[in-house]
DNA sequence: TAGCCGCGGATTGCATCCAATCACAAGGTT
DNA sequence: AACCTTGTGATTGGATGCAATCCGCGGCTA
């Protein structure tokens, strides 16, 4: 439906590019280049970069051009606390409508990620892992939020990611296993502990490695 | 800067008219009709919807147009039981930054509070108290996050005022009075709780109100 | 009478052209 | 030699015209 819109198909598909790490951050984009691959005009163009800024993937400045977001140690750091806040409220709000097929959907991805050593298979089977526990929160608010604070952390969760050995994963994995349990059990109060500490964990593992930002 | 750039300023004026109450929820805006208003052409009005609906103040259907934001209650129930987590996160990495200059100001904001009759008033001060105690915060993220949080509600704190007697608005000047004590001590757990406890209140409040929403 | 189809007016979306602005480099001044 | 100034090229911002789309109304049919 609105997919039809050029506009919205650039930014779509703009943001696959960027999440998949096409542009690293501070690349500037120019207006024109994107014009010319998607082979439209630049007004499109110009909507579909308001629609990345508003998702917090581009920044826009005011007669100079846009970049590729770009993140700090605390900038970093304040996203990952505003997640520790914001994300147990949602798996809260979600918890409760989990179906059976939520769960073993999420027992499926669980296994594949324990098994992949692809570094970019585990970034996008940890995502898909933590939203689908938020897909039982039927929310226009709460969703685009969340899904905005994965997206602008999400070249930082690489680079982070890449550094870190096999050893690295495991207590990634040991507290999916325990969320997947509490989500299995229902247990809305030791879902969201757990969920916290999962996002804490990886941000103070984050700040030991300030060498992945500016 | 670049409150010269005519999209900018569109945005900014349409913003203070709507805060204002000058729209409703619900409303339609024309293209041209802000255009005229403005005596622009189309092209920044667009950008200036754009950046509103980032703001959460207008949403866009594709192809169709632009409408004032409208919340039902069960929206407005989520939106501030994010502000009860996000804005404690908020004051406490404000408060040790806040000096005394900031604690006068507030006290002055809060004695025109417990004065005023006026509900216009009333949302306007209430608006400047509690982001003057998130002003320590120097964060390029959750700053406008909780702003588009304070900007989606206004609307329907403002119905939910009009519904209130004099006696109602107690509780949250005695809670200004707690917030504000617990700052000036620089107490960054009881700051915290009493600010969760406010929003809070308000939200069971509001709910008792299902009126106000369509 | 209720429901469906299609047409016309109104409104948004896109392309193109022109104006405004900025970054950068070369030259001059102290 | 460092700093300020100025001019030029590249890039973004805004205006206009046209194409695409949607909404509502009237007429047709069952």
């Amino acid at each position: 439906m609105s997919d039809l819109v050029t506009s919205h198909r650039i930014a779509a598909q703009l943001k696959k590019q960027i999440l998949k790490g096409k542009y690293p951050p501070g690349t500037r984009i120019r207006q024109e280049d994107i014009a010319d691959e998607f082979k439209a005009s630049r007004s499109p163009v110009r909507e579909a970069l308001r629609i990345l800024e508003a998702d917090g993937l581009v920044t826009l400045i005011a007669n100079t051009g846009a970049w590729i977001s770009e993140l700090s140690l605390s900038d970093c750091e304040e996203l990952y606390q505003i997640r520790e806040r914001v994300e147990p409220l949602m798996l809260k709000l979600s918890l409760p409508n989990l179906t059976d097929e939520h769960i073993s959907m999420l027992i499926t991805i669980k296994k594949q990620l324990e098994k992949t050593n692809s570094i970019e298979d585990f970034l996008e089977l940890d995502r898909e892992f933590h939203l689908l526990t938020y897909e039982g929160a039927s929310t226009m608010l709460l969703g685009p939020m969340v899904e905005r604070l994965w997206n602008t952390t999400q070249h930082y969760r690489r680079a982070y990611s890449r550094m870190l050995e096999t050893e690295g994963f495991k207590p990634a994995h040991l507290e999916h296993e325990l969320l997947l349990n509490a989500i299995t059990r229902k247990d809305i109060e030791d879902a969201e502990r757990i969920l916290y500490g999962h996002i804490r964990r990886t941000r103070l593992e984050l700040e030991k490695h300030p060498e992945v930002f500016i």
